[in-house]
Order: structure tokens, then sequence, then C-alpha cells
RNA sequence: GCCGGGGUGGCGGAAUCGGCAGACGCAGCAGACUUAAAAUCUGCCGGGGGUAUCCCCGUACGGGUUCGAGUCCCGUCCUCGGCACCA
């Protein structure tokens, strides 16, 4: 009987959907496990095969689990919030829950051709007002706490989609989304305090089964640097005193100068008369600047002296302040000191204005640098001489006018490890030493301390848009910004007549009279609603907790619930959201499990992350117009065939070209395990050693692979099995070899899992049954092939026993007469034996 | 610039504990079946030389460690990803 793929998926596809197969029975006392994808964003455009490629390794994973005996919860859902729909509104007029609805309606249809075992009585969709309710919720949770909060700010704004966006969100300058490059906008922006929760995001990291790469983005991502805030007073204003975080308080003798951010709020005061033309045209220049001029396209080194001078708090001698925008307002405290001969950018700027350099930090030479007369100059980085008197000239070279090149000191950058010189009565000290040091003595005179600082900014957590949940705070000239109380929640979206953003930067919603005016909840005064929406990233932050408990309208979820089923043991999807998506939903669940509604304070256990999928070594767009569409695929070769070939195509973390021949080849090997299922079902052999052996091998090397997540070679150990089976199968096959290859293969392929186990005999459902084990007996060989080496060469190949000796073995490899010619005449000086795998003879003539 | 991943046959990829490089699949070649083709089945399939079953070379390139290196170390080139004046 030939295999006629569409019949038997289209069979078990009925079966599987009559018989609510797939809901998930939480009374089973079955151990729970959560196998969890990425939701997708319902776009217009549908899925391809690159899409698949993660559903098919979730899938399989799922139904490798069901089999291994556990209760597998995987769900599927919508994030339906988002700008295309919004978009597509605008350009079309059709309401964006009305195109929505029909994207989701494709997309549930073409994820239901995957044959996952997707429990869809447990569907959620983020533009469910049933669902955004309780997004609503965390927010006023999160306003009561103080994490949400209100800011006038300069803010990414995106031109194009007329919105503010968060820091995450903007890439090389431009909008993440639609590439227009971004620019400031101070606007009033509802922030979520992701700050607050850096340090956890930060080592909480250490306990998550995640790939290392993803870790390392967060980490830089968040940014953390531990320094000192240092305190230096500027002369002859009292009142005025500047505040720097630096990493290397140790090279606090070597600040020969000091630059504030161009926007920083003291410029405006220190500066001297003379130098205020310059300054402010500078700082109008800056700001004129977009943030991909200042930041990508040049870092040469721009800058004006302010004519005013700061006192250095250990020496009491004044450098000059300058302003520059290589110093950024929002980091750190947007002023440094500059320690041009141990930073690279300060010693490029101190070369541009021809400021003083002065080391005080010799690289060590061995065991050298104790009598803290540190000047032998180490070879390694260290290209200039040190100028000890570079303090004098410091101060007097420090105007503007000072001329490149009339700078006493000409000495090298290094910033490297080292001790101490020039620093007083640190000299000696190493650098670690000498931090501390430094640091202690600050700090006992209230001028420094240690500190730490974090290049992750807050969360601009709104969007001057219409598709999106509504921010819950009501304005009430009495009470101030209320939360809308949590009864009287969701807020829901009104209808529009209009969905552009005005030209205010306002969004849509405001234009909407019934919308804004409403009353306050504390005084039942007039007030007005906030009419900015939150962004896309809201609802993907917490859904995976909505997925144990769906329909609850109570509460978000039942807490048993959610410490019944989370953290997801296994989340899967594209490594686009290593730092917004996963970082938002770890801040969320830290959120809430301070809230006392969760016991467990991290999402995800183990993630994992697919590979693209790619056609002509581009990644498969639709725009781009290189997309495999799976239907056609599935009209020829079936569902089950193209789940193998996602899996086949390559290691599942990489990156793989699409092609035809090999799910040609995939689909001829389902054939041919068709086939010869067919021919040995309805006559099986009686079991013999021989294949005892087999099937055990087969099992061993299939759950090895499995448990590494080597996909790939999962499916080659079918392949392989089948052609070991064909060579013996001259003498029947017995029924546990067959057995087993229905059980083993049914979460790779399914419909014909269950089909082959109907075959056998069965009426129950291959799910059912259980992944077979293995016995570690039948691993082992009686007899094994090892190699034999002649200085490392191999020379011939040796059939021995298993346990043979060292001795046996060797002497066996001496006797054997492809080796001899290789030994005349030469004095064996080593011998080498690795059981089971080689005989190493080492020869000198 | 900094951090990280990766360079293996004509192609996708195996080998991740330092121990027989090229599993499995694709493509190709030869053969069987067929009137013929498709499908299916069998054999060969890194390069060079002998062409007999043997020898030499070979995992980006150059060195090194080791009895033995695709695997470890140093340097170079290429490529992909992240960050990018983060003090």
């Amino acid at each position: 009987m030939e295999y006629r793929p569409q019949e038997v998926e289209k069979k078990w596809s009925r079966r599987w959907a009559e018989s609510r197969a797939y809901e998930v029975r939480p009374d089973s006392g079955k151990p729970k496990y959560y196998a969890l994808d990425m939701f997708p964003y319902p776009s217009g455009s549908g899925l391809h095969v690159g899409h698949w490629r993660g559903y098919t390794i979730s899938d399989v994973w799922s139904r490798y689990k069901t089999l291994q005996g556990y209760e597998v919860l995987h769900p599927m859902g919508w994030d339906a919030f988002g700008l295309p729909a919004e978009n597509a509104a605008i350009k079309l007029g059709i309401h964006p829950a009305v195109s929505t609805a029909r994207n989701v309606a494709n997309f549930k249809r073409q994820l239901q051709e995957i044959g996952a075992m997707y429990d869809w009585s447990r569907e959620i969709n983020t533009s469910d007002p049933a669902f955004y309710k309780w997004t609503q919720f965390f927010f006023v949770k999160m306003f009561e706490r103080g994490l949400a909060y209100r800011k006038k700010m300069p803010i990414n704004w995106c031109p194009s989609c007329k919105t503010g966006l968060a820091n995450e969100e903007v890439v090389d300058g431009c909008c993440e989304r639609c590439g227009t490059e971004v620019t400031k906008r101070v606007m009033d922006q509802w922030m979520l305090k992701i700050t607050a929760y850096a340090d956890r995001l930060t080592d909480d990291l250490d306990k998550l089964d995640w790939p290392d790469k993803v870790k390392r983005m967060q980490r830089n991502w968040i940014g953390r640097s531990r320094g000192a805030r240092i305190f230096f007073l500027v002369a002859g204003h009292a009142d005025a005193r500047i505040e720097v975080f630096t990493t290397r308080p140790d090279t606090l003798y070597g600040a020969t100068y000091m630059v504030l951010a161009p926007e920083h709020p003291l410029v405006d005061q220190i500066t001297t008369e003379a130098q205020r033309d310059a300054v402010d045209a500078y700082v109008k220049e800056t700001l004129k600047k977009s943030a991909v001029a200042r930041q990508v396209v040049d870092k040469t080194k721009t800058g004006v002296f302010t004519g005013a001078y700061a006192e250095h708090p250990l020496t009491g001698q004044q450098i000059p302040i300058w302003i520059a925008d290589y110093v950024l307002m929002e980091y750190g405290t947007g002023a440094i000191m500059a320690v041009p001969a141990h930073d690279e950018r300060d010693f490029e700027f101190a070369q541009a204005f021809g400021l003083p350099i002065v080391q005080v930090v010799a690289p060590e030479t061995n065991g050298a640098g104790d009598s803290g007369q540190g000047r032998e100059s180490g070879s390694g980085g260290f290209d200039g001489s040190v100028d000890a008197s570079g303090w004098t000239t410091a101060v007097e070279s420090g105007s503007a006018e000072a001329a490149a090149g009339t700078a006493a000191a000409v000495t090298g950058l290094y910033t490297g490890p080292g001790r101490l010189i020039n620093s007083g009565p640190y000299d000696g000290l190493t650098v670690e030493e000498g931090k501390r040091a430094i640091v202690a003595a600050l700090a006992e005179r209230g001028i420094g301390e240690e500190t730490v600082t974090y290049r992750m900014r807050d969360w601009v957590f709104a969007r001057q848009r219409y598709w999106g949940e509504p921010i819950p705070i009501i304005y009430c000239d009495q009470c101030g910004t209320v939360p809308v109380p949590v009864e009287d929640l969701p807020v829901r979206l009104p209808d529009v007549e209009r969905y552009e953003p005005t030209g205010t930067g306002e969004s849509p919603l405001a234009a909407i009279d019934s919308f804004v005016h409403t009353t306050c909840p504390k005084c039942g005064g007039p007030a007005r609603r906030e009419t900015d929406t939150m962004p896309q990233w809201a609802g993907s932050s917490w859904y995976f907790l909505r997925y144990p408990d769906p329909h609850n309208d109570r509460e978000p979820f039942s807490r048993e619930a959610a410490n019944e089923w989370l953290p997801v043991d296994m989340y899967i999807g594209g490594v686009e959201h290593a730092v917004l998506h996963l970082l938002y939903a770890r801040f969320f669940t830290k959120v809430i499990h301070d809230l006392g509604m969760i016991d467990f304070d991290e999402p995800f256990q183990h993630l994992f992350n697919q590979g693209m999928m790619t056609l002509n070594g581009a990644k498969m767009s639709k725009s781009k117009g290189n997309v495999v569409n799976p239907d056609d695929i599935i009209a020829t070769a079936g569902t089950d065939a193209l789940r193998m070939y996602e899996l086949f195509v390559g290691p599942p973390e990489e990156d793989a070209e699409w092609n035809d021949n090999g799910l040609e080849g995939v689909s001829r090997f389902l054939g041919r395990l068709y086939r010869f299922f067919d021919q040995h079902v309805e006559h099986p052999a009686p079991s013999r050693p021989e294949l005892v052996k087999l099937r055990h091998r087969f099992v061993a090397q299939l759950t090895e692979r499995m448990e590494s997540f080597r996909l790939n070679t999962a499916v080659s150990a079918f392949m392989e099995y089948l052609n070991a089976l064909q060579g013996v199968a001259g003498n029947g096959i017995d029924r546990e070899s067959l057995e087993t290859l229905a059980v083993t293969l049914a979460p790779f392929a399914p419909h014909l899992g269950e089909e082959l186990w109907e075959r056998l005999g069965h009426t129950e459902s291959v799910f059912t049954a259980e992944w077979p084990s293995y016995d570690e007996q039948w691993l082992r060989d009686d007899e094994v092939e090892v190699a034999v080496q002649v200085n490392g060469r191999i020379r011939a190949r040796l059939t021995i026993s298993a346990d043979a000796t060292q001795e046996s073995a060797i002497a066996a490899a001496k006797s054997n007469p492809d080796v001899a010619p290789w030994l005349e005449g030469k004095t064996v000086v080593k011998e080498i034996f690795v059981p089971g795998r080689l005989v190493n003879l080492v020869v000198r003539d």
C-alpha cells in the first residue's frame, strides 16, 4: 500500500479535533510541563515555512514530553495589538479589530495545519477586553507602587509612526519598526521604573537555563557598571558642585580637565562671559544634531572651554571645565573627570585641544612597582614617557587658547593594569587597591562614594496611538492623577472615526470627547482620561501567566494555577526578542511576584532560540518576495514531511537555507518507512537478538539526541535505524521493533505515528504510549574494531574482544600483517591503547 | 573599536570527552525493473597517484602543544550577530 500523507493527515486531524485530544487535563495526576511558543503578531501576510520552524520544534518537544509521561500545557494565542493593523486602518479605513480578527482566523487555520497539540480552549488575545482588563490592572498596581510615573522628558520620537519609542525600540538611531530616523521630543510620558529592578534583572540571569548569547545581550543592555561618584567644586561658584561618575577612581590624580554634557544644567551658570558665545553656539549645534549624527557617524571630538575651573578634590589644583558632546547627559551624571592618559576618548580629546596628559598608572613589570617609584617604562602598550611634573602644566595650559602641541607632557595612552604613580600617597598601589583606597578617602571626607550606574533607562510606556490598551488613568483638577479603580476596568477602547495620530502628537483618542470626559473616581467631579495607549510590548509581558487560567474573570489568573504551571519549562522563539520582550516579561514577572501574586520571580526557566529560515541567503519575508508557502508544501508532501524537514534541515539553533531537494529526501524516507511497515505489520516475525540490539541502540541514540536537542541528528537516527532494519528484514521484523518505530516517530510525524500505531492494532492514541527505554547491556559489543596506528597514522584495523587487555591488544596489533612492515627495523618506544578505539605504536629508527 | 558565534566534500550537515574525518540526506555516476519514462531498488561517490585490496594530501591560513588535533594554545584572514563616545 502506498503512503498517502494527505489522507492520513486529514483522518487524524479530524479525530484529534473530535476527541478534543489536546485539551489539558489538570487533574491527570501527571507531572506538569509547560512548553510555550512566543505567540505571534497576526500579520496580514500569514505564515511561511520560516515561522513553522519554531512551532515545529516546540510541538515535537511537547509531544516528546507527553510520551515521557508529562501533562503538557502547550497553548497558543495572539499578540494582537500593534501598529500594522492600525496603519492598515489608516490606509484602508478598516477597523483594526476587524482586520485583526480576519488575520487571526487565517493564522489559526495555518497553525492548525502544523498538526500541533495546541490546546485551543485556552487561546488568548491581547486585544480582547477580557484580557487587556488585566494588563490595565497590572498598570494600576505599578502606579500604586510608584513603578509607573509620569515625567516630562525628551523621548525618542518616530516622526513617521508619530509616536514615542522606548530606547530598546531604537536601532542605530532609527525606528526599529519602520526605519525612520528617530528624533528627540520633550513630552509628558508614562514611564515604568524598570531601573528599580536592574540589579535583579542582571543577577537573576545566573539562575536561568538560557543561551549565553541572550544572557550576554541582556547584561550588556542593562549595562551595570560599578564605580564611584566624585564631587568637584567649581572655583568661584560656591553653590556649584559637579558630580561625576567614574569606573576608574584610581586615576583621580590623572584628571587634568573636566567635561560636562552640553545639556548639563550647570553649563549656563558657570560659563564665563568671555566664553559664553562660543558655548551657546556649541550647545545649540549639539541639540540640532540627531541621535544618529551624534552617536554613529562621526566620532571626531569636538568641544568648547567654559572658562570655568574646578577644584581637584585631593590636590586642590584647578582644572579647566569643558563641554563636549562625547559626554552624554543620559548616562551617569552627565559629567566626567577626564583622565587622558588612561581613557581613550579623553586621550583623543586632550590631543585635539592640547590639554595636558598625566600618567598615573604604570604597567607592571615582573614584581616591580612596590617601591612606589613605578617609573620603569614597561613595554606593553605604554608608548610614552611619564612626566612627573605634569601637574603644573596641567593648570597652565588649561585654557581654550592652548594650541595643540604646546601641552608639555608628551605621554601615551595606557588602559591596562599596573601600579599607581604620580598619585601622592597612593603611589605603588595596584589599580584595584587604588580604587578602594581613593574611594575610601573621598567617602571619609564626604566628597565621593562608591556607586553603581546602569546603561538601561526607564521604559517609556506610552504610545500616541489608537490600537493599544488605554492607560487606565484619570486626571482630576481636585485629586490629581487617579488610577481607574480595578472594578471599573477595563477602560475600553472606543470606536473612532479616524485613526491618524493628531498633529500635536496626541493619540487619536484625544479627539473623542465621550472618551476623554469622565468623572473622577475619587471625588466624582469632572475629569479627563489619559489618552495615550500602552506599547505593543505590554500584553506580551505577562500573557504566559494567563494560559494556566485563561477564562478567569475575577483576577488575571489564580495563584494556584500559575504556581502549578510556571515557570515555563521551555520557551521557544526567535532571538530577535533577546532584549525587548524577554527583558520586559522578566520585569513584569518580578513585579507580579513582589505583588505577592506568584511564588516565582523568573518566567522562563529554559529558553531556546531557533534559527531563521533563509531562501537565497536572505531571511524569508513577504516584502522581499522570498517566502516558501507551507500550504503548497502540505498539498504535495504533507504536514509530517514538512515537520521532519524543518528539523532535518540543520541544527535547530542555526539559520538554515530552504532546499526543496532536502524536503524531497525526508518525504521519500517517510514513504520508505510506510512501505516497510506495511510489509511487516500483518505478519511480524518472532524477536531475535539482532533486532533487539538494533532497537536498543536506536532508542539510546535517539533519546540522547533528543535530550541534547540535536533534533536534526534525531531525524537521521530514524534513517539509520530503518536502513539497518532493511538490511536484516529478510528474516522478518518483530512487533516490538515496529511498535518502537511508531511511538518514537509520533512526536515528529504525529499523523503517521498514529496511523502506524493503529495498524498495529491499538485503539487508543499513540500518545497514550510511553517513550521506550533502553538497556545498557544491548549497547555493549563482544567484539570491537579498533584502529591500529603507527606514529599516529592508521595502518590497519583489528577486531578484538571488547574487554581485551592492553597487552593482548598491543600484541595483536604488532603481529598484524598490515602493521608489521611499518615496524620493521624500528624500535617501539611507546604503546598507547584506548579501549574500544585504537592502538598507537610509536616507533623510532 | 569592544564582546560573542562560525569557516569541514559539488550542497545541507555528522563527528563537541583530544582517539578510525565526512554519519544521514541531497545532487551526480553506473546498474536492475520497464516498450519507455516516473516511482522503486542495488552499487560507487573529498583530492591526487597506482588503478589490486596500496600510498600521499586533506576540516579557512601560518605556527605550537601532544603518541595522536576538525576538536586545545598563539597569530592571521574571512564571515555572521550584539553593543557602539556608556566615563
